[in-house]
DNA sequence: AGATGTGAAAGTTTTCACAGCC
DNA sequence: GGCTGTGAAAACTTTCACATCT
């Protein structure tokens, strides 16, 4: 048992996409801060380190519980806890990926994905050529094992690392495969039922608001 | 008096990063719907194809000025110019890229960048062993010519593609060599100068962000 | 004393609704 | 009639400021 951190995880109404990316950052500035040994720290520093007000610190912990001590400030590795939890990270994950390009490539060796328990059970592609290679321990795969394989390893979430035109076919399979969630690095919009999360990164979208920064002299209010 | 159908460009009080995200994504809709021949749209038809309303489609464009016709809609053709030139992307910028690991590869091969007249100028790798192969044209080049590349092709934005232990190193070389803007996909939080404009992906956070919403069954407000 | 947690205030963004033009 | 552009209202987010707890 433990009981230790006082935090113990409650409200969760509206809570919005900037609330959770906020939290994804804390969490890796407390990796950070365990790495240097530090065992507590406080709303202000914790804010300064990541470019924020300590009144947004708290405000964003507030919607999911009391995890610090008046007068103290937090526990670095109790907040992790809390955060971990929170983002659903405390636990493993198995992920597909499709799409053995270059980016599937680069997403198979990101660092991130692996400390956050983001593990890739299997990679397909719809490419012959590239069925059958090898990318560490993994073979990539034919499209036709793709839901074998997520009922095998309970898979819940499909990553798509394909061309957009064959984006939405990927994301159609992986959803009647049974996955729960996708993360799509196509540059498509994925039409799927309401029940199937999905999250879009699109590499140049940032690069976008660069360029208007850049051509205009202007910065923005910030993300 | 009278006005001025295809919308000179004015008011640019307090943009928000949301706002010109949405007119990224504006953008891309509206090349699909010249790719579709269509010549007219109205923010309604706009706001389905994005998921969002129609008011909100015509405050975004009102921050910048008048680019429709009441009771016609909007010309295809005309709003990308609008959206075109406020984004910046009515002219060719010239990138360097650093890193020729596999993120960087996929970004030297990503079609959007071509699309939206962002070229890569040339490709940098600390590691001797990758200097010197060949991409396409581009062959990859030591660091030591990062500030003559800079100077010779006028370029202004530097794409950070390495790994976080080398992602502030890199950083400072290309402002030292004059780049006005980075576009970081290294997983660090970057220390340059104000008038250097900064843009982070970060390729886990919307993974986190998934893992969120599939451990709490919770949507989220949109981003 | 020191720092959290949180209502209330201030600020920002989105939605409403309609005047104005095609 | 159709649809934009925009003030005003509603909703939401951030900041303030202080009671509360260690």
């Amino acid at each position: 048992m433990r009981g230790e951190s006082s935090g113990n995880i409650r409200k969760r109404e509206g809570i919005s996409e900037a609330t959770i990316r906020r939290l994804s950052n804390y969490y890796r500035i407390l990796e950070d801060l365990e790495q240097e040994e530090v065992a507590t720290i406080s709303s202000e520093e914790l804010a300064q380190r990541y470019g924020t007000t300590s009144a947004q610190v708290r405000k964003d912990f507030s919607s999911f519980g009391s995890f610090g001590r008046r007068g103290l400030g937090y526990r670095v590795a109790g907040l992790m806890e809390n955060i971990g939890s929170i983002l659903g990270i405390d636990r493993s994950w198995q992920l597909v990926l499709v799409g053995a390009g270059h980016l599937g490539h680069a997403l198979y060796q990101y660092e991130e994905f692996h400390k956050q328990n983001f593990h890739i059970a299997a990679v397909f592609d719809s490419n012959n050529k590239k069925v059958g290679r090898k990318w560490g321990e993994l073979t990539i795969k034919p499209m036709s094992e793709l839901a074998a394989t997520v009922e095998k390893f309970q898979v819940r979430i499909g990553v798509i690392a394909v061309p957009p035109k064959s984006g939405q076919a990927v994301a159609d399979r992986l959803v009647e495969a049974g996955v729960e969630g996708i993360l799509n690095f196509a540059p498509v919009k994925l039409k799927e039922p309401d029940r199937v999360f999905i999250r879009n990164v699109n590499l140049s979208i940032a690069m976008e608001s660069l360029s208007y920064s850049l051509s205009k002299g202007r910065k923005l209010k910030p993300f």
